[in-house]
DNA sequence: TCCCAGGTAGATC
DNA sequence: GATCTACATGGG
């Protein structure tokens, strides 16, 4: 990788295993505005970033150097090498091979832990667009302004003060339906301090998920879901409707209990099991969509 | 009208 | 323990 500052825009040439695109719109984050090919508006770590990718190349417009080194480097994940991992995931299980050949521009985001874990209590049982909306109306609600691009304005994800100011009604009102109560439970253990990302990342996997599922509304998919995207711990391996069937397709050819699904998935994929679930879990959506438009 | 969605909690068997 | 069901809301 080669980063070079030019008119106020920082552009990262030689870039490997990515995909801007992919990357955006695998399901692990959801504040993000495709603006044309490869070319998008996202809101993250209390910023607003206008990102384009051009072959290997990726142009941040308005950021300093220092921004790119000090944010959107560890964000995106870029000191990464995904050739290593992609090579071990295969060699491991090559079964896994054509979702990686499908969607191997992914690379796993590092999200702010609050962010992401009330994103995902929100996303139970719920479709993608959707969440992205009610996400989005209650950051233009309670977050701040914080850019503007064309004639769209863009809000942060509120803190969680801001969010604890909330009342079950006001989480309702942003269309959560029945994980209002959850927020409003989730949003205060963040204020209080009893739910800190900055102690559950120092502790191991099976202790932070289960301080995690201490919270209502936080079960085993929403825990492994916010260890993965929210607190770096690549291991998890979430298992949604899309990770069940996909995995029911390629590995047992049957309907298969989650429980079994985990432990086949635990051993197989080891430490790299968020990895290949992101991988996975894009390949079946992907699928699914083109055999739509058929 | 029914079924489903990046599920979970609580009831019941 | 394992299985069943209600839970808001909107799209197909």
């Amino acid at each position: 990788m080669r980063i070079i500052s030019e008119n106020g825009n920082i552009i990262v040439e030689n870039v490997q295993d990515f995909n801007l695109g992919q990357t955006l719109e695998c399901g692990q984050c959801f504040r993000y505005e495709r603006i044309g090919a490869d070319d998008y508006i996202i809101v993250a770590m209390k910023k607003m970033l206008h990102i384009q990718q051009q072959d290997d190349s990726l142009i941040l417009y308005n950021t300093s150097e220092q921004e790119y080194k000090g944010i959107w480097e560890e964000y995106f994940d870029l000191e990464r090498d995904y050739g290593e991992i992609k090579r071990e995931l295969v060699s491991r299980n090559d079964k896994i091979a054509d979702a990686i050949e499908a969607q191997g521009g992914i690379r796993i985001l590092n999200q702010e832990f609050d962010e992401v874990l009330i994103s995902f209590i929100i996303s139970q049982n719920q479709q993608i667009p959707r969440i992205r909306k009610i996400i989005a109306t209650i950051c233009e609600r309670y977050g701040d302004k914080i850019g503007t691009y064309g004639e769209k304005d863009y809000y942060s994800f509120p803190d969680k003060y801001r969010l604890a100011e909330l009342t079950e009604e006001d989480f309702r009102d942003c269309k959560t339906g029945f994980r209002a109560a959850y927020l409003y439970g989730a949003s205060k253990a963040l204020a209080d301090g009893t739910i800190d990302g900055s102690i559950l990342a120092s502790m191991d996997r099976n202790e932070a998920e289960e301080t995690l599922k201490s919270l209502k509304g936080v079960g085993k998919k929403v825990a492994d879901c916010t260890l993965l995207f929210g607190l770096g711990f690549k291991a998890a391996f979430p298992i949604d409707v899309w990770v069940k069937r996909v995995m029911e397709e390629i590995y047992f050819g049957k309907e298969t209990k989650k429980e079994e699904i985990q432990k086949f998935a635990d051993k197989a994929f080891g430490e790299y099991g968020g990895y290949a679930q992101q991988y996975l879990f894009a390949y079946a959506r992907e699928k699914s969509l083109k055999d739509k438009n058929k």
